[in-house]
DNA sequence: AAAATGAGTCAACATGGCTGACATAAAAGC
DNA sequence: GCTTTTATGTCAGCCATGTTGACTCATTTT
């Protein structure tokens, strides 16, 4: 079907190599993320309720710009998506210490159980995959990741301890 | 700051393990498409459109339910973003031959042009993280990744040749 | 001839991005 | 102390992209 392909055997494999790559990102992550879609649809929440439940849950007392830092949208989005969570009782806010302006952000035990519930089924499947693949493939996995990360966060997985927001 | 977390060390490790495992998939995938993102807004497309391309440039001549079964959103849905390309040139449209109700798609010159633009990008990005990392790292990096990828669709990744559709 | 299939269309709605403008309280700088 | 900067929030509106449901049309299958 005028296949656009290149010249060599060896190249081909090459750019397939690439495409699998590429392939392999967008289906993982439209499966890993199906599960807890649904679940939160249940909620009348989306993905991006997710996103600020699991990061607040895996960094308490992280400030509103933390997060914007993570996320990369506007506060105008987050502040919806946050709003909800704080009013419906998920997120807990409170003032910094040593800075008052700061909204220092926890998830309140509504907030830890839903978390718990949405990352399961992630675990689970992360879960799987590592038991499935062997040490050796997830440490190879890590390596790879971590190489297509930006360089400016990938301080976040440095070894073992956690880094701040 | 009251963090929730497991009774003993090695448990500890492996929550984090796991932890790293959603997170590294967050995050590389939001790295992955911000590069295209761009491209995209300057013809007025979104990352819709660059799926379409994308898969129309990988398996051409396939089918609009083809499509529709990998990218799992409904027809109506394709109809705006596969209209527009069609419209404005860059997917050819035809009808099948042994099935004349059939739309068989395939890129225009315009759209090969396009999608080489809008791929290079992802390419070069895995390309360095592939070399970073090494080949057996690449090699655990596709075992990882296709235990996270939904069984039905892992056929798609069989070792050398391409699947149809 | 009837039923099923592939594709497309109209209408309405929700989510979650975005920009721009502006408000408020607190902190930092001079 | 006054000014400026910062952290946060808010209003209003726009856009992209997903959804459901109902329907048409051509073609293929039964």
């Amino acid at each position: 079907m005028a296949d656009i392909k290149a010249p060599t055997r060896l190249l081909f494999l090459r750019e397939e190599e690439l495409r699998q790559g590429i392939e392999l990102l967008y289906f993982a992550y439209r499966d890993f993320t199906a599960g807890p879609d649904e679940i939160l649809a249940g909620y009348g929440f989306g993905r991006a309720h997710h996103r600020v439940i699991y990061f607040v849950g895996r960094h308490p007392g992280m400030t509103v710009s933390d997060l914007l830092g993570i996320l990369r949208i506007t506060k105008q989005s987050l502040s919806r998506v946050l709003g909800q969570l704080v009013e419906e009782g998920f997120i807990e806010q409170r003032a910094g210490e040593r800075d008052r302006r700061q909204r220092l952000l926890t998830l309140t035990e509504k907030g830890v159980e839903l978390e718990r519930q949405l990352s399961q089924n992630q675990r689970d499947r992360i879960a799987r995959a590592f038991r499935g693949a062997g040490a050796d493939a997830v440490e190879g996995f890590r390596r790879v990741m971590l190489g297509i990360v930006n360089e400016d966060d990938r301080a976040r997985f440095d070894r073992p301890r956690e880094g701040r927001a």
